[in-house]
DNA sequence: TATGAATGAGCCTTCATTCAT
DNA sequence: TATGAATGAAGGCTCATTCAT
C-alpha cells in the first residue's frame, strides 16, 4: 500500500500528484506547530502553492484534516509492520510502536475541529480500516507481551491507545531538546505502568 | 481563597464582585467545551451580561485566560492543601492530587493562544506564587513517598507535573460514564509507572 | 400599520433604528440598479455604515433581500388603500395601483435568488399578509371595474399581477427621461389590453 | 443561415466547429436558466469540453454572451423571413412573432451583464444588421397591419419590441404548461393592447 | 489543439474590540 | 456602570482567467 489515496479517480497529473504532497506535509507541520485552525493561506503558502490549487484538491478545511490524518495512518502502518516483523522483544515492539506514533504527532491537536467532522473522519473507510490494520498489530503484540508475562494482564488495547493519544496531543515544549526529553521520560514511565511488575490495581 | 483576587484595587462593588465572578465561570465552563477561543460574546451570554462588561472586567481575552486559570491554581491550591493535611499515605495523597487536578480540567487546552500569552501567564506573579505552592507542596509528597519507598526514586516533581498537566488535557470523552472510567484506568497506569516496584530505567 | 418590522423584538434603539432604515433604502437603490448580487460591502457604504453593522442587522443577503422586499409591499400597501378610498373609477384606480408597483419596481430583479430563497420569502408570513391585502384590493377593483363594464370579464387578478411583475422587472433603460415615457406607454398598452372593448379571445 | 458566423477568418475545421455550437448551445441553455453569471466552468462541462477549449473559442464571457445572442438572433431573423413569407394576415403575423421570440427567450435575463458590455453587444456589427433586418421586418408587418385597420395607428415598432422584450424576460415559470398558458395569455392581453379598437390615448 | 491545473483577486462572513446611549 | 451597537480587520471560499502538459 504506497500511497494512492484517490480511489476511483483518474491519477492526478505529475506535477498535480507532488503538489498534494506538498500541501500535505505543510499542513502535516502546521498543523502540530498551530493546531488545525491556522489559516488556510498559510499552508498553501508553506506548501508554495496559491489557495486556489490548496482548495482545487481539498474542498474545505475537514478535507484537508481527514487528508492529512488518513496520511498520517498510512505512514504508521507502515512502521507498525516493519517493527512487528523484525523485534522480537514483543514488550519492546509495543514501546517502540509508542515512540512512533509519537513521532507522527499522530493525535495532533484537532484544535477547533467539531465533534460531527471528527465522528466522520473517523468513520471513513479507507481511515478506519488502516487504524483497524495498526489496531490489529498492537492488539497482537500485546497479546504476546502478556503471554510472555512481561506486560501486565489486566490492560487492553484501548489502554494503550489512549495512552498513546494522550501523549502524542502534548504540545511540544517548544521544540528544544529538553522537550524531547522530557517526552521520552513519559512515554517510558507509561511503559513502566504497563509492565507485569506493577501492582496497582486498575479499576473497570 | 480568601478572596480579591486583584492586587492593588479598591475591593469591588457587591454587584459588580459577582460579575466577575460568573464571567469566570461561564469563562471556564466554555473554555473547557469549546477550547479558548470561543467568542467573547458568547461568554458574556453565557455569564449573564453584555459584552462591555465582560470587557470592563477583563480587558481582553488574555486577560480573561489568565483569570480563569488563575483561579483554577487559587482551587487547586486549597485543595492541595487539605490533601496534605489529611492523607497520611504520601502516594497516596500524589494521587489524590492529581485526580483532583484532572477534575478541574487544570490544563484545559489552551487554543489558539500565543506561546507569548502563554508564557505571561506563566510568568505572572500572582499565577506562579499559587503555582508554587502547589508545587512545594506536591515536592513534599513526592519526597515523602519516595522516602517511604513507595515511589521511585528517579523520578522528580517534573515528571508529576507533566503526568498531570496531560492527563489534565484530555479533550473530556463525551462525559459518558465510560469517559470517566477511561480517564480513571489511565491515572492508574500513570500511578503504577511511577511506584518503586518498576523496572525501567528512565532516559535523561 | 406604520412600519414595525419586527415582530417580538425589543424596539431597536433609535440610531440602530435610523441605520436599519438607512439599509433598506441603499439596499432598494442598489437592488434595482444592479440587481441582487451586488457586494454586501457596497450596500453597507451606500448606507453609510460598516459592514458588520449590515450583518448585525440581517444575518445574511437572503433575510436583507427578504426586508426590502417586504418593505416594498409594506409601502404599496398603502398606497394602494389610500388609492382605493380616494379613486371612484375603478379601472383608473387599477391603472394607477399599476403605475405605482411600477414606481417601487416591486418586483425588482432577484438575480441570483434561489428559487429556494424566493420561496422562503413569498411564504414569510407577514409578507404573505402584506401581499394578500394588496391582492384583495386589487380583486375588489377588478371586479368593480368588470361591473361597470370599463375592464373585460375574461381576465382574472392573476393577469393583472403577472402583468405588473413582467414591467416592473424590465432593467430601467438608464435612468433617461426616455426610459420613463417608454414604460408609460407600456403600461397604457397592457391597459388597453384589459379594457372591455378589446375583441381577442384569452386562452385557457 | 449559410454558416460562418465570424467574419474573416478561416472557416473553422469540423470539430473545433462542432465545439462551438455545442458551447453555444450549453451556454444558451445555462443562461436561461441561472442567468449569464454561471460559472464558465459549468458551462464548459454542459458543452462537453475543458474550459481551456470555451476560452480559445470565447476570449471572455462577454464575447461569449456575446455570440449566444446573435445566434438568437439570427434563429429569429430566420422565423421572421418564414412568417413574413407565409403569413398574410399582418396582425396576426406580428403576433407569431412575438410568440416565437418567446419561444427563444430571447431578451434571457442578462444577469449581470455591465451596461457597457450591454452596449457594446447591442453595437456590434453582425448583431445590429440581424437585429436590423428583423425590426425591418416587424416594421413592415406593423405598417400593413395599421393600414389593414387591424392595429391601432399610434404605437410604433419601439411599443413592440419593447413588448418583446419584456415578455421574453420572464422567468420560465418552473417549466410547467400552467406556465405556458400564462405566456399565452399575457401575450394574447398585449396583443389586445395593441388593436385598433383600443381606446386610451398613448403618452408620449 | 484540448485539457484541466494553478493563480489570485474579490466577495462573504465572523468576531475582537471600541464607543455611544 | 451596563448594555449592546458599530467598526473593520482577517480569514474562508469561489471562480474568471492564464498556462503547463
Amino acid at each position: 500500500m504506497q500511497g494512492s489515496h484517490d480511489v476511483r479517480q483518474p491519477p492526478l497529473r505529475a506535477d498535480a500528484r507532488r503538489n498534494r504532497e506538498q500541501i500535505i506535509e505543510a499542513a502535516r507541520e502546521l498543523f502540530i506547530r498551530f493546531g488545525t485552525d491556522v489559516p488556510m493561506e498559510d499552508i498553501a503558502k508553506a506548501a508554495g502553492v496559491g489557495v486556489g490549487t490548496l482548495y482545487r484538491r481539498f474542498p474545505d478545511r475537514d478535507e484537508l484534516i481527514k487528508a492529512v490524518s488518513l496520511d498520517n495512518f498510512v505512514r504508521l502502518l507502515e512502521i507498525a509492520r516493519r517493527i512487528e516483523r523484525d523485534e522480537t522483544d514483543a514488550a519492546e515492539a509495543l514501546s517502540k510502536l509508542l515512540h512512533s506514533s509519537l513521532e507522527l504527532r499522530l493525535g495532533m491537536t484537532l484544535t477547533g475541529v467539531s465533534a460531527r467532522t471528527y465522528e466522520a473522519i473517523q468513520r471513513s473507510l479507507e481511515h478506519s480500516s488502516h487504524r483497524g490494520e495498526v489496531l490489529a498489530i498492537a492488539t497482537r503484540l500485546l497479546h504476546r507481551a502478556q503471554q510472555d508475562g512481561t506486560l501486565r494482564k489486566d490492560i487492553e488495547i484501548g489502554d494503550v491507545v489512549l495512552a498513546l493519544v494522550l501523549v502524542s496531543r502534548l504540545i511540544p515544549p517548544s521544540d528544544s531538546d529538553l522537550g524531547e526529553m522530557v517526552f521520552q521520560r513519559l512515554v517510558a514511565m507509561m511503559m513502566d505502568g504497563l509492565r507485569a511488575t506493577a501492582k496497582g490495581e486498575l479499576p473497570g
